[in-house]
Formats: C-alpha cells, structure tokens, sequence
DNA sequence: GGATATCGTTCCGTCTATGGAACGATGGGG
DNA sequence: CCCCATCGTTCCATAGACGGAACGATATCC
C-alpha cells in the first residue's frame, strides 16, 4: 500500500522563518497592522514581532489565537502548503491531506498524482479497507491487479483493497486524483 | 446563509483534552507507549504525558515532533478543522478543505456532516458540475430530488447536479461524508 | 517469592515564550 | 515648527513549557 514517510518533520530555524512570512502575508492582505492584529488576537505585540521575524517557537494558545483572527484553518499558518508527509512511489506521489475519524472508521484523503509510463503495484491492505479514487484530469488505470479499471477525468471508481491493487497513467499524461482510504478500526 | 467564524478560536481547557485525546489514539492505533513514542519524538515523557491529559500548552516545535512521528498532518492533532471556512445549511455543515485546479476543472473538497431531522435542497449548479459522496458514518439519502439514492456506511454516490438536489439523514443519526464538486471552468 | 523491565504520572530545576512598557521612526494636522 | 498618534522592534520580569529523574503500578521471567 501506501508506505509512510517515517521521517519526522522538525521545527527548524526555517520553518520558523517560513510559518512568520505566512502571518505576515495573511495579515498585509487584510491590511491589518501588526499592533491591530495582536490587540484584535489578544496577544502581545512583542509575541507577534517575534513570531513574524522568525525568532519564537510560538505555543498552541498564541497560534489559534492568530488563526482566529486572520479566519484561516492552523496549516494555513504553519506548513508550507506541501510539508505534510509526503509518499513517493515509482509511479505515484501521494500526499496525505486529512485523516477523518467517526466512530469506528479512519479515513486517510490523498492527493495523488500517478506518473506515466510505471505501474505501481501496492500488497494488500487488512481486510475491509475500501479505496474510492477520483479523478481529475488524465486517465487511470487502477484497481485490483485481476481486475483493473479505466478511470476517465471525471470519474472514479472504488475497489476493496485486500488483494494486491496497482494504480497506473493510461495516455503518457499524468494523471491528478484524489484518493479516499477507509480503514475500519479493528480494535 | 454562509456564515464564517469571524470570531476568533481559542485555545481552552477543551481544546486541549481533545488534542490530548487526537494524539493519545494516534499513538495507541499505532501500537506505540508513552515512553516509545517520546524517545522518538525527541522530547521529554513528561511533556507528551501533560500533553495527552490535556495539561499542557504546547509550542510549535513539540506538535511537529509530535505529527512527525505519527507521519500525520498538523491538523490531525488539533482539534477537529473547523477554524476553515464553514457553510452552514439548515440540515448540512460543510467545511471547504482544499481546491485543486487541474487543467479546465476545479475541485473542491467538502467535509460534510448531515444532521438529520431536516432535508437541505440545492439549487442546479452550472452545467457540468458534478458531485461525489463518500459516506463515513451514518445513511444518507442524497442526489437529484427526482432520484434521490441511499448511501450507507462506507458506500459513496456521484450524480450530476445540474438540477435540484438534497442532502438528509436517514435513520435519527447524522452522516459524515466527504464530498467532491468538480466543476468545468468554462471561461 | 524476588528481580527486572517497562508502563504512565508526578516532581522539580532550567530555560524560554509571554505581554507590558519603553524605544526610535514615520506621518499628518494645527 | 511642534504635537500626537501609530507604526514595528527591543528590553525585561514573570509565568509556564521543557526534559531528566524518581515514583508506584503492572507484567514476565527465574
């Protein structure tokens, strides 16, 4: 399937610096002042300058408190738009986007783009995962090695992954997805 | 009709207990202890202990260690992701968690959650348009009013939604789902 | 039983993120 | 010209987040 990337993300002088461009960015947009914003967020200036010049390593409390403000979700703040853990494969890079759980089910979102000219061949899952792929532009060819699937722009398809399962570009395009993974729980 | 989160979130004690909480599963899921998951991660059992009993207010640097090891996105850990932009409907709450923009079509990532008790009808979109459900939890009854579909638990639907279409719960319980709208760009 | 290992929590000294205040710079208005 | 408001940065005492060590509890082996 999907191997994860084991590689942790550290919170490095860049990020820091990063994280600070992004506020600084989202608050100029709004034309908001770095004394507005930190009187509107109720936090201190100091804290503010600081977060934005890259020199703090800024406590949950002082990022929600910004998020809220400035009225975007936490990551629009911390990561770069592609810092989430990324899976490259022969033909696929999978990037995980949200992990949803209710009740007894995890759901894993994908963003995926298979490249042309490999296919990628995943082991089965434990039984009673279901992967449902849509696709946006270009054409797959995915499913259960025994019976694969033509998946045009547009449209999807879902298959239990128990068996082994490829995804491949159909076409010399790349092909632009996204892929649901639903794992039942077994605990 | 929509209505966004103009006020600011905030870190409070139950914010914390449910980010506690995110991470204690997480790890759990993942077969890893306390200690194990804190050598890892790099910091101090202590600190990841405090954390999980929602005692704790963690910086930057800890919550990225942290996702790290998991190999989750950020937004896993803390609390669910309803400081995005939120559309609220009289039986449907939907959170807009990405766009993508592939060649001629735009697609856009709803989380959504059906309350049930109510049924919510859609005007027709742009021609063209169409819609894909997958279904976490709970039954629904979704597409055009003319032919309306159950979903179930794991199952999804797509229809195109160029006409009236509603979104309800069956069964007392309320659905999450995610959904998908592809929409051509015709200009 | 005793010895050993690891579990998650609590204690505590150190270090640092915090907000208030003071700072120099800038820009109108009278 | 002076006056005053507001800009973003820097200084600083304090609160609190940090990791190491010690803790009691539980399991496994001899």
């Amino acid at each position: 399937m999907i191997e994860r990337d084991a590689q942790g993300k550290q919170w490095t002088a860049e990020t820091a610096a990063v994280t600070g461009l992004h506020i600084r960015r989202l608050r100029t947009e709004r034309g908001l002042s770095l004394s507005e914003l930190a009187r509107r967020a109720g936090i201190g200036k100091a804290t503010l300058s600081g977060l934005e010049t890259g020199s703090r390593n800024p406590t949950a409390e002082t990022l929600y408190a910004i998020a809220g403000q400035l009225a975007v979700p936490l990551a629009a703040l911390l990561s770069a738009p592609d810092a989430a853990p990324t899976v490259e494969g022969e033909a696929v890079s999978a990037t995980l986007l949200e992990v949803f759980r209710d009740g007894a089910v995890s759901t894993e979102l994908y963003r995926l783009t298979i490249r042309p000219g490999a296919v990628q061949v995943s082991p089965a899952h434990a039984p009673g995962v279901v992967e449902y792929l849509t696709v946006f532009s270009g054409t797959a060819r995915v499913g259960p090695v025994a019976a694969p699937r033509l998946v045009a722009a547009g449209e999807h398809a879902c298959w239990v992954s128990d068996g082994p399962h490829g995804y491949a570009a159909v076409g010399g395009v790349p092909v632009e997805a996204s892929l649901l993974i639903r794992h039942p729980l077994t605990d």
